[in-house]
DNA sequence: TCTGGGGTCCTAGGACCC
DNA sequence: TCTGGGGTCCTAGGACCC
């Protein structure tokens, strides 16, 4: 048995914490570069915003229906990340935190009422954190978040599809007198199955399979032939078969990236060098927080795809290592040339990136004869010592020379122009209480 | 005028091997 | 006119997730 917790609207729900007058409001949360909505409030979603629609689209309702536009602030979500994911370690033995907003736990082996002790978890994390979170239980990883889903759904429209019963936390190995599992898949559509996307939905659709009820009959090993293993496996979950296991033990990532669209399209080389020194340093920067190397750097750029006029560019370039490193300069200077060999004038640059890939454990260490002394230099200590300096009075205190002097010489940095202050990291930001 | 960032997995096809 | 079988590895592209 698996349960799902995941907070409502998470990064609104942030927000709401530090702010309270927002609470009732249309509020949505955009993403780097304030581009598009990538949180809704309950009353956005009922303004019909839909998740991804770009800013320029709802600016105009801002005024008129009250609409409150926010930067993201992934500092502060991820701090309120680790503390929901706290609370919510006190459901079961197993916790595997799948995002930064949900967690499954592993319910087996749980003596007493699950679905009581779901409700009684829901009311401490409001009540510690000030988070509203919806919690589904079914027997596969699957159910749980179609469970989890209808949790929320009830909770946000009482009786629309589903009973308002299920709303809050909802327990699909235990539903309330008059209320079927098949009902339950029945009224929910295909593309509301976890693993179900948007061209799936449509190919499904054509086969007319449109609910998950649709989908939890159909012949699995057709669906294979048609599918893929992927959705196969999707339909065995949904009839209670489980398929897919917890993993409360983070596997190893296997690529880390930097990538950023820029505030202003960028025509010239060098600001391209800043820009991808710095997003090089700070992929460098979280390879050695998961004490790993990195074999091998991508870089890449590209023009606005979604400016169809513009004269369009994209090129992207693997540049190998000489060996596995998390020295940062190593990684810069592979990046940059990298971008040489890919930079090519007369584009508007919209958007740059960094990844480095083939990741290995920092533990390994592949012996060689060292012929050269200067690429034999340890640069381990010398690392340690930047990520403590950073750590200690901020993030680009010392950097790479190549990434630039920062502040207001960066003419490249993405627009933020509505992000409220890092309540919970910062001193500065400390939120102030008045009697 | 304005459209995010960071990941994972699967599959098909080509190169190459014996 | 006739032209094998069985592998592995790599890459690009597609699809999905939040």
């Amino acid at each position: 048995m698996h349960a799902l917790v995941d907070g409502n609207n998470f990064y609104v729900s942030c927000e709401r914490v530090f702010r309270p007058s927002l609470n009732g409001r249309p509020v949505v949360v955009l993403s780097n570069n304030d581009g598009c909505a990538i949180a809704r409030s309950n009353e956005a979603k009922a303004l019909g915003i839909r998740m991804g629609t770009p800013f320029h689209d709802i600016r105009s309702q801002l005024p008129d229906a009250g609409v409150v536009a926010l930067s993201a602030n992934f500092t502060l979500y991820g701090d309120m990340s680790s503390r929901l994911m706290a609370i919510a370690a006190g459901l079961g033995p197993a916790q595997e935190i799948y995002s930064i907003d949900e967690c499954f736990i592993g319910l087996h082996g749980m003596p007493g009422d699950l679905l009581q002790r779901a409700v009684r978890l829901r009311e401490r994390v409001l009540r510690w954190i000030g988070i509203p979170c919806g919690i589904g239980i079914g027997s596969t990883k699957t159910l749980a978040k179609l469970a989890n889903h209808v949790a929320k759904d009830a909770e946000r429209r009482p009786d629309a599809r589903y009973p308002s019963a299920l709303a809050q936390v909802c327990d699909l190995s235990r539903l309330p007198a008059g209320c079927t599992l098949d009902q339950v898949l029945a009224a929910t559509p295909a593309a509301d199955v976890w693993g179900i996307g948007p061209r799936l939905t449509a190919q499904l659709e054509r086969d007319g399979i449109r609910t998950a009820l649709d989908l939890a009959r159909a012949d699995a090993p057709t669906l294979r032939r048609r599918f893929g293993v992927i959705v196969e496996r999707t339909v065995r979950e949904l009839r209670g078969e489980a398929c897919i296991q917890l993993e409360d033990l983070p596997p190893p990532k296997k690529e880390v990236a930097c990538t950023r669209a820029f505030g202003v399209p960028v025509r010239t080389l060098a600001p391209l060098q800043e820009a991808v020194s710095d997003y090089a340093s700070r992929a460098a920067f979280k390879l050695r927080q998961q004490r790993t190397r990195a074999s091998q750097v991508l870089v890449f750029i590209h023009t606005n795809p979604f400016r169809r006029s513009d004269k369009q560019y994209a090129r992207s370039i693997t540049m190998p290592l000489r060996r596995p490193s998390g020295d940062t300069a190593a990684i810069v200077q592979a990046a940059l040339r990298g971008l040489l060999a890919i930079w090519q004038p007369g584009y508007r640059i919209h958007k740059a990136g960094v990844i480095l890939l083939d990741l290995q454990d920092a533990g390994v260490e592949q012996g060689e004869l060292e012929l050269d002394a200067a690429t034999a230099r340890e640069a381990g200590p010398l690392m340690a010592a930047l990520d403590r300096l950073n750590d200690r009075y901020g993030r680009g205190t010392v950097q790479v020379g190549s990434a630039g002097l920062g502040g207001d010489a960066r003419t490249w940095t993405m627009k933020q122009q509505w992000r409220t202050p890092q309540y919970t990291t910062c001193w500065d930001d400390l939120p102030v209480a008045r009697a």
